[in-house]
DNA sequence: TCCATTCGGTTGCAACTTGAAACCGTTGCG
DNA sequence: CGCAACGGTTTCAAGTTGCAACCGAATGGA
């Protein structure tokens, strides 16, 4: 996608997840996958993109070992776009981009929707960034360690 | 960045933060920024992107309120960027992402580092979903609900 | 004081990417 | 069979990216 090979950053750990996510429609395919869509056309119709970028997308996650495709559920010829393991570990991306999307866009008046438990449809809890003793971090209150500075 | 006016998918409050970042280079200069990265010269060594590119993710940053321009600390007469409470709100989206990468992208023999707590030293805790109740929620255990639907 | 260098960009331009539309083989179906 | 829908690929114009050159203001040094 974007030639990462010439920025070697001190934190590829950021970096090579969003090159293998590789662009925003791939997050919203993850999105609708999360929501159940599967088929070619499902995410095309629900995403409004064009075909050659959705089937390069597509593509470019499977490759990615986030989408999976199956064969076919009902039997029939055509196949489905799965989310993989590594696929399904997106969900938390997902919910701190929506977490922030629902504090900082959500526009009075406009069709506000936001995450539920499906067992009991009441809200999710925001997300929280804990110390190893339980304690809550604020934004600012973690640094980047060198796994040799660390007792194991 | 993208014209996402044309395509409105029925989730904005994923598409309209990630329009409002723009690409991953906006996301890379945030993280920056949270290891305390401040100026122009600093992000453009740190990412070794183009300064014209730059220049507009930064501009892009600030329009959106991401980051803000702030005078001088030291009297310069040069201007800084610094995050705003809106662009601090992204911390909990590093993470998950970072997460994510430490997961499936850290390789053996790579210079492994992590997020810990600045206090201790120590590890962060995995990020988690938990119900109103506090029930740990896995991935796909929610839905998205209209405000109607909810009892107050 | 004067010159050189760094900082923080802008501009020009070639190469690449994106996306709308047309096309196309296969599948499902009456 | 015939025909529409599915799941793409191809084409091509338009837009974006990124390298490199340039540039003015601020800083530093002799």
């Amino acid at each position: 996608m974007v030639k990462r090979t010439s920025h070697q950053s001190a934190d590829c750990l950021i970096a090579r997840p969003l090159d293998a996510i590789g662009d925003w429609w791939s997050l919203l395919i993850v999105r609708d996958a999360f929501d159940g869509l599967r088929r070619f056309g499902e995410f095309q119709k629900s995403l409004g993109v064009a075909k050659n970028i959705l089937s390069a997308r597509l593509r470019n996650l499977v490759a990615h070992g986030i989408l999976e495709i199956v064969p076919a559920p009902d039997g029939s010829a055509h196949h489905e776009y799965v989310l993989t393991e590594k696929g399904r570990g997106l969900f938390y991306v997902l919910v701190a981009l929506r977490q922030w999307g629902e504090t900082y866009f959500s526009g009075p008046g406009e069709p506000y929707t936001f995450m539920v438990d499906t067992r009991t449809g009441r809200p999710i809890r925001r997300l929280e960034v804990h110390a190893e003793d339980g304690r809550l971090l604020a934004p600012g209150e973690t640094r980047l360690a060198d796994f040799r500075q660390q007792p194991e």
